[in-house]
DNA sequence: CTTGAATGATTAACACTGTTAATTATATTT
DNA sequence: AAATATAATTAACAGTGTTAATCATTCAAG
């Protein structure tokens, strides 16, 4: 069946051409101003006809924010040469916040904004792929710590919710400007960091105290 | 001057007509829809007419969000009973997680859309009481709990950051859905306490080692 | 090779959004 | 009563996502 390949084909490459023009707006003009109508200007088609290759908008921006996903994968692709769980974490840690920090529409779109998590649901994807890999990255590496002694033993996933919930907590706050009236512009970034190094810090202590086992 | 007083009084009444018409919509059939025009058809103006009262939605908007920070600063009134400053830092980061995911209409416009934030910076308002009252309170207590040798001493903003972080981090993710493949949906609320707790926790510990000083 | 069905793409329209300029209606002041 | 200032409105602009109906093209069967 040659030609209905073809044609598979030529039906994956205009996906591909709404997708790209779709990165183009989004990373040239931001999220706000990926529109329907301004993909099909990009493509030179109608906007109606973007439907017939996407469900809605919203599918649009859920494979808009895998690429999100790949860009803080490649990021983290260094941290498995540190031998040290618990630097390894830090160091993620800092890796987030600096993803966060240098590409806040792509952070917008895989942590904050509704859209994809609804998407998800719907199309009700058992697995997310790259979202998953980085979870049970963050996962494996507390476990790690924890096997080793560096952190005391407790709740996998709460230890872990506890790591993401900080370094998010720091970065959403930030992009979304909270905190600009509690310490100087200037120094928001480098406080954001010695957050999640005091924390880090606190593990580090604990062990201390508990190395003589 | 009577009359000028009056015609004064009368235009506060639309002001406060069209912010209880916001309100009404915006608790009643949340954030995204509160508009122009359903506010302006309840209270039986045209949508323009508005515009006389304030100068654009995210003004109308940014009153809202005032009404969500008192809300919170009531959850917190009781705190100042509790006497051990880290006891209360833990019940208000309780109270902080409980309020979000009460009122995430509320919390979204407090903490995570932009909009509030960028009028403010408009307005430049150099105060913003409500929500600087709430920052202070967390920043006072830090300093209590070092101050007593409860917490170890440290720059209480970077303390202060990422206990917010952390807090902020765990609602956001948590209304954002962005727990829901990371733990049993019915777990998430006892997890997330879980991670606030553990945390309390290590400054406990971290304590016991220093108590003897 | 032509007819009929299936597919691809488009036009027109719906129901919204925030916002502004121009106009009308209502009070107030001269 | 006429002129002015204020309040409110209508009409319009420039968008948004999305759907139904229509036109154009390609494909397979007679």
């Amino acid at each position: 069946m040659g030609i209905a390949e073809r044609k598979e084909k030529q039906k994956e490459e205009i996906r591909k051409m709404i997708l790209d023009a779709s990165m183009k707006l989004f990373v040239e003009e931001g999220f706000e101003k990926v529109s329907i109508r301004k993909i099909a200007d990009i493509i030179e088609y109608s906007p109606t006809t973007i439907y017939l290759y996407f469900k809605d908008k919203n599918e649009i921006l859920f494979y808009l924010n895998q690429a999100g996903f790949i860009k803080l994968l490649e990021l983290n692709a260094s941290l498995m040469a540190i031998e040290n769980p618990l630097l390894r974490l830090h160091k993620m840690g800092e890796n987030y916040i600096k993803f966060g920090l240098e590409y806040p529409e792509y952070y917008d779109l895989m942590f904050i904004l509704p859209a994809p998590m609804e998407k998800l649901v719907e199309l009700n994807l058992g697995e997310w792929k790259n979202a998953d890999l980085t979870r049970e990255m963050l996962k494996a590496m507390v476990a790690e710590c924890m096997a080793k002694g560096i952190i005391k033993n407790h709740d996998v996933t709460i230890v872990a919710m506890a790591f993401w919930g900080l370094v998010h907590g720091l970065v959403s706050l930030s992009i979304r400007r909270r905190f600009e009236k509690m310490v100087d512009p200037e120094e928001v970034i480098t406080t954001m960091h010695g957050s999640l190094n005091w924390m880090m810090g606190l593990f580090k202590e604990n062990n201390d105290s508990k190395t003589v086992e």
